[in-house]
DNA sequence: CGTTAAGCAATTTTT
DNA sequence: TTGCTTAACG
């Protein structure tokens, strides 16, 4: 391919942002501007032009998904190999230089990395051991607390509590640091801040990777948090050019920590960036986005854009009045029923998880297949959390996360007592649970029948360990179901999901498998499965066949499109939701609406009810203010 | 040890 | 109302 077929398929604006001189630049791109498309082209064009090479770019994403898709797009601009090119999410690319310098970044060689669930568990055990109350001090919380702090680039000595509730917060986060630290584990927010110390406090290194990756490219700018803004700050240093692509408006994870404040940082630490903004639509109708304008020019902070498009103003948004929830869903299942073309150009949208069931319900009741994005993705389900905690066992036996979690699963007679006194024993000699349950067994401090029991365990755990070394990834695991009675578990449970289990189970062996054939460079290939694991837990989806109606929040509908998009439960109080009526929420509350219009390709549906039963009451609701804000001329009524 | 009743909270979730 | 956690019981 040519430079110039490679611009033909651009417009000017993505034009003047892929083919910009060397310097920085921040692309505002509006929903459906072809923002993937001037991200992958600037680098495809750089490399062309031999104004880089591959292993000079780094390209940052925040999620898996869009990794991959830009990693394709780039091959498929380019047809040649890229070597030494870093396409990846923050996550994975903090990680990827954490392995390498595990060292230097005083981690252990085998570090682990533990999602969400595993950091709560482990919060959990480390409030009950500072004896603290668990209701007030919810793991929940404490893990929101010590996020926000590592996502500020704060360790638990740079934070300042002044008040009691926060000094009780900081004492678990200490623990916590501690607990992570002996046991060698990183949670997702350490990933970061620990990749970014790394750097920071080690010259050579940091010289070493900013003139490495003399460029970066970062997608949705706008979701980055502050330790995401300053990884990226000081891997630019003074020579690096910088390329980020964002929509203020679409900014919905503030909650999240994501700092909106970084656009206007980014602005001021560097005077030279310059600004092009991608306003020309590819997506949807006129009046779709004369609505979304018209919506979030209420909103006060923002840069400002306007979304046009040479398509036609095409039909009205249609509004409609429901009675009540049902009543709603119904509507939409008629509507859908009606429609021509395949289901799956058609969505619901809604902002909290609950409201699906009333809509399940309705296309259940007409026959109307679908999709419900959302739920445990594949390696967040029970039964494979604990086989890989099994290989994490038998790997590091001092994982005591995983000694937790399997030690009596399934079943085997180790009761809360038994674990009491481990847990008792480990921590005043600061040991592993492991090691104290060792040490339990030797000193013969346990009853008989427990003692036996946790006999059994520990040897189970050493003879697996020896016999699995050898095995490739899948017999590994093969072995560890079998050996650790998962498999038999389940076969005698009778319940419904059990049979849902096994095959998943199943399906563990058939990933492990698959990731060994696509990583057979890879030297420590049961690490590197179980990293996998925690950074890309697999699709949020259920059920397969792809002629589906697809269901899912307004938050995860960001990124996609469809024909249809039914936006429901617009109501004072859900949509605007009753925990986000200040003002700074409010504004999120607006880009969210206006990401799910902007979703839309031909047809806007957009729904509220007179009434909806919520905690057991039926509530009368007000319609949102949102749809206030759509100019009526853009609208249709439907009435009933 | 496993089952049951009571108590309680109840957005959104890229990694 | 539902779903989850924990204390109490068999």
């Amino acid at each position: 391919m040519t430079q110039s077929n490679l611009l033909n398929t651009l417009n000017k604006a993505q034009r003047d942002a892929v083919t910009a001189p060397l310097g920085h630049l921040m692309i505002l791109a509006g929903a459906g501007s072809g923002k993937t498309k001037v991200l992958t082209n600037r680098i495809a064009w750089l490399i062309k032009t031999g104004q880089a090479k591959s292993n000079q770019i780094l390209a940052v994403t925040f999620t898996n998904k869009a990794a991959n898709e830009m990693r394709e797009r780039i091959n498929v601009l380019l047809k040649e190999p890229t070597p030494g090119l870093w396409v990846g999410t923050f996550h994975g690319i903090a990680h990827r230089l954490l392995r390498i310098h595990w060292e230097a970044a005083q981690l252990p060689q085998n570090f682990q990395i533990m999602d969400s669930e595993d950091q709560k568990r482990l919060l959990k055990q480390v409030i009950r051991s500072l004896e603290m109350d668990d209701k007030v001090f919810t793991p929940r919380k404490a893990a929101h607390f010590i996020n926000a702090r590592k996502d500020q680039a704060l360790r638990a000595k740079d934070v300042v509590a002044d008040d009691n509730y926060s000094n009780k917060m900081l004492k678990i986060y200490y623990a916590y640091e501690n607990a992570c630290q002996t046991s060698g584990i990183v949670d997702f927010a350490e990933l970061l801040l620990r990749s970014y110390e790394l750097l920071r406090d080690n010259p050579i290194l940091l010289e070493q990777y900013q003139s490495r990756f003399e460029h970066l490219h970062v997608d949705e700018f706008q979701d980055t948090n502050t330790i995401q803004y300053q990884w990226l700050a000081l891997l630019l240093g003074k020579f690096g050019k910088l390329f980020v692509v964002f929509d203020d408006d679409q900014s919905i994870y503030g909650w999240r920590g994501a700092k909106i404040e970084n656009i206007q940082h980014l602005q001021n630490q560097f005077d030279n960036i310059s600004l092009i903004r991608l306003e020309q639509n590819y997506r949807s109708t006129g009046n779709i986005l004369n609505a979304a304008n018209a919506l979030i020019a209420r909103n006060q902070d923002r840069l400002g854009k306007e979304l046009w498009t040479k398509d036609h103003a095409g039909e009205p948004i249609f509004i409609f009045k429901a009675y009540n929830e049902t009543d709603e869903a119904q509507y939409v299942a008629n509507r859908i029923r009606a429609w021509r073309g395949r289901r799956q150009d058609i969505a619901i949208l809604y902002r909290t998880t609950a409201q699906s069931r009333v809509f399940e319900e309705s296309l259940l009741q007409k026959g109307i297949p679908y999709r419900i994005y959302g739920g445990l993705r594949f390696y967040e389900r029970l039964e494979i959390k604990d086989t890989l905690a099994y290989l994490r066992l038998v790997q590091h036996p001092h994982d005591n996360g995983a000694f937790e979690r399997v030690l009596n699963t399934p079943k085997r007679g180790i009761g809360l007592k038994t674990l009491g006194m481990i847990r008792e024993l480990a921590n005043q000699q600061t040991m592993s649970l492991w090691q104290a349950a060792q040490h339990l067994i030797a000193t013969k401090q346990l009853k008989a029948r427990a003692a036996s029991s946790l006999f059994k365990f520990l040897d189970l755990i050493e003879q697996l360990s020896r016999k699995v070394t050898d095995l490739s990834l899948d017999k590994k695991i093969e072995r560890v179901k079998i050996a650790s009675g998962l498999i038999e578990h389940y076969k005698k449970d009778t319940k419904q999901d059990a049979q849902r289990r096994l095959e998943n189970l199943e399906e563990l062996t058939n990933a492990a498998r698959q990731f060994e054939e696509n990583n057979q460079n890879v030297t420590d290939i049961l690490t590197a499965f179980l990293d996998h694991a925690a950074l890309e837990a697999g699709e949020r989806q259920s059920g397969k066949s792809n002629d589906n109606v697809q269901l899912m929040t307004l938050h995860s509908a960001k990124g996609l499109e469809f024909k249809v998009v039914f936006i429901c439960g617009l109501e004072e109080g859900l949509f605007p939701h009753q925990n986000s009526l200040d003002e700074l929420q409010l504004e999120e509350e607006r880009r969210l609406c206006y990401v799910g219009i902007t979703r839309a390709r031909n047809h806007l549906h957009l729904s509220h009810s007179e009434t909806r039963y919520r905690y057991g009451t039926r509530d009368v609701c007000k319609p949102s203010r949102f749809l206030k804000e759509i100019p009526k001329e853009l609208v249709k009524l439907i009435l009933k």
